[in-house]
DNA sequence: TCTGGGGTCCTAGGACCC
DNA sequence: TCTGGGGTCCTAGGACCC
């Protein structure tokens, strides 16, 4: 039995946001811009009629703005993060099982509803009239091929805004109609390689051999084929995931072209970083600094440097995070030829998070060549730590552990006493 | 000491998404 | 002159272990 998935998007999202408040907006273009007003990320139709592009620089299309009288926004995520959630209210009304996709799209679980269309309908127009943001919604049996529905729906207004593709019928109608780099999941890169094996819509995908689409995209491009045949690969989850990571960047105008300039932007985005975790009640357990050339000149000197390191301690206080970066920055930096680059973005990225109740309080650091023995002392430190122990391995390693320990007969040769505490 | 297979971890980087 | 930011997932290759 077909489980039916809807997805539902807003039109334009950041733009529709601004025109709830603002009845001037309709009917006229408008685009919101990027955090440093630096390129346009989201545009009224209008706009797009234009040929005005996703992510083009705002100085490249002064001219437009002028003769055409586009008005300008700045974007406000905390706007736009509030609208999200009340839409996300509406589509509750409709269906137990709601899964957050981004700020702007649900998935939404559409099993046992008699009349889907129907329902579909009821729902685009209550969040049109509860919120005064118009949606699209693609019904299908996998993700993938709703994301098509979807995307048909968004091209074609004759649909009225939805489009439900269950029957294998309407997918072998429609999607000849796709093309293949509109796919979600298939980028700039697999679309290329693709177009050249002579694959250009989605009904071409779809009769791909799963081998091939294994050798020539990975799992992923082998997942996307399965999900195109009607076969569900991406599970829907209705519980909201624990976040894995988080990251604050930035581009600067001017190049950085020495050690301390860069590292001093990278411990403002450090301190940032932190901030943000206290805020969410995490701490990390890596973090990465990264800093790279201006990809937008490749005639000068390219050079991107990255290093990751374990923060030990999990912590979230800035001066612990500052230091590691630091350590970081000095390692990927290039050494003795710094001057010769111009650096135009930073970052940091912070990994392995955990809510700071669950911080682990005592902390062994293992060696790798000391697996054994922490494997044979791992009883006795949890009898003396309990729960609240982190023995500094992975999961993976702990299931060797785990599994070594079932097939042999454990000799106790190394103390407790003898394992490094790190604290 | 040499040989080899099977396995995991770590790091860097690629691709994609909104 | 001026070209976003924040995420997730996957892979390759070297190091290391038994």
């Amino acid at each position: 039995m077909k489980r039916p998935i809807a997805i539902s998007d807003s039109a334009n999202f950041y733009v529709s946001a601004e025109r709830i408040f603002d009845p001037s907006l309709k009917n006229v273009p408008v685009i919101v811009l990027s955090n440093n007003d630096g390129c346009a990320v989201a545009r009224s139709d209008e706009a797009k009629a234009l040929g005005i592009k996703m992510g083009e620089p705002l100085h490249l299309i002064q001219d437009k703005i002028k003769a055409h009288g586009v008005r300008v926004f700045s974007s406000n995520y905390t706007l736009y993060g509030d609208i999200s959630r009340r839409v996300v209210e509406v589509y509750e009304d409709f269906t137990p099982n709601v899964e957050i996709y981004s700020i702007d799209e649900c998935f939404l679980d559409f099993s046992g509803f008699k009349n889907r269309d129907t329902h579909a309908r009821t729902m685009r127009r209550e969040v049109l009239l509860r919120i005064g943001v118009p949606v699209r919604i693609g019904i299908a049996p996998t993700k993938t091929l709703a994301k098509c529905a979807n995307d048909i729906a968004k091209k074609n207004p004759i649909f009225g805004g939805v489009l439900d593709i269950m029957e294998d019928t309407l997918v072998d109608w429609f999607l000849p109609m796709v093309p293949v780099g509109d796919i979600w999941g298939i980028g700039r890169k697999t679309n290329a390689k693709l177009q050249k094996l002579g694959i250009h819509t989605a009904a071409d995908l779809r009769a791909m051999p799963t081998k091939q689409a294994r050798a020539v995209g990975s799992v992923v491009l082998e997942r996307t084929v399965l999900e195109l045949q009607g076969e569900p690969c991406i599970a829907f989850g209705d519980v909201e995931p624990q976040r894995k990571g988080m990251a604050v960047t930035r581009s600067s105008g001017q190049p950085m072209m020495d050690f301390d300039t860069v590292f001093q932007a990278v411990s403002a985005h450090v301190t940032r970083a932190a901030e943000k975790l206290r805020q969410h009640g995490l701490v990390a357990g890596t973090l990465t600094v990264f800093f790279h050339t201006n990809r937008h000149r490749p005639d000068k000197p390219q050079y991107a440097g990255s290093r990751s390191t374990r923060i030990v301690p999990m912590s979230s206080d800035t001066f612990d995070l500052v230091q590691a970066a630091r350590r970081c920055a000095e390692s990927a930096w290039p050494k003795g030829q710094g001057a010769k680059f111009g650096f135009t973005k930073a970052g940091v990225m912070l990994d392995d998070l955990l809510p700071i109740e669950d911080r682990p309080r005592t902390l062994f650091d293992v060696p790798r060549t000391n697996e054994n023995a922490a494997m044979l002392a791992l009883d006795q430190i949890n009898d003396r730590f309990g729960k609240k122990t982190m023995v500094l391995a992975s999961e993976g390693v702990k299931r060797t552990w785990q599994h070594r320990a079932e097939h042999r007969s454990p000799r106790y040769t190394t103390r407790l006493a003898d394992l490094p505490v790190v604290r």
